[in-house]
DNA sequence: CTAGTTGCAAAGAGTTTGCATGGCG
DNA sequence: CGCCATGCAAACTCTTTGCAACTAG
């Protein structure tokens, strides 16, 4: 295993903010306000570095955030498939994470591979859209107009 | 025909730069830095402006960068497939563009409606990887050492 | 003990905004 | 000549960095 540094109240109380939130990504503000609700108040640049490392480690997951304009988090899985080898969805409207890990992702990484000789990089790659909860709810409030 | 506003020399400039870009993505520096050469030197905030108009209007689509810290630029294709009915597959060494229009594409969006209830936003996903060119390039440097 | 980690403050990149001026149509 | 676009400067957001103080192992 590697090492992954010292065991610090900051790391530890960044990745429970990670793992609460398992299902969508957070963002470094959104870091810093769990963190300030629960006590530690960990400084802004110690969450950016700690991020930093658990993204090299594969820990966690950076992927830009749907405006463009900075990044947004998420804890990798740790039993099952892996998130460095399969796409990621993201919901523009809730924020839900959707794995891509059926068996079509590998039709699709092999087609890629083939016809356009392209490598994916998964770990940063996030495609937005939205989900079908969503859409049926922004469909029902625009008849409720 | 939608109307596109005021015929600026700053719009056509920034035109220009794009067009002279067709097969990959530019930055506002990029364009900053083309306008400088080329004798026209729009300000920032121009250039920032003309370039949310043009992504209004469809006309470019927006990235995200790699390092998920700025926005990068590129026209649509004005004849053939719709650049907003597809993935772009962008090298992360090279920075071309790869516009995924075949019909395996079709495929893609079919099954992640159907199997994943989420429907895809091409205009602004874009997903980072390496061209074969790039690895192949990449792999003899590793030869040399 | 001592090397890795944190906090603080300042700096740096990218982007937006208000307002007066300028120029397209 | 009216309205939209531009330039300028300031403000804002997100992120990084240098350095001294702290602390896990």
């Amino acid at each position: 295993m590697r090492s992954d540094g010292y065991q610090t109240s900051q790391r530890q109380a960044i990745i429970i903010c990670l793992s609460e939130n398992e299902g969508s990504t957070v963002t470094v503000a959104d870091i810093l306000s769990f963190l300030r609700k629960n006590g530690n108040k960990a400084n802004r640049a110690t969450v950016y570095r700690n991020l930093e490392r658990l993204a090299a480690e594969g820990v966690v997951l950076r992927f830009p955030t749907s405006d463009g304009q900075g990044s947004c988090f998420q804890l990798a899985r740790l039993d099952g498939p892996d998130c460095h080898e399969h796409l990621h969805l993201k919901c523009s409207l809730c924020g839900k994470v959707i794995h891509l890990d059926c068996d079509f992702m590998e039709k699709l990484e092999h087609h890629i591979e083939e016809n356009h000789g392209f490598s994916m990089n998964f770990g940063n790659s996030i495609i937005y859209g939205v989900c079908s909860e969503c859409r049926q709810r922004a469909s029902l409030e625009k008849k409720d107009k």
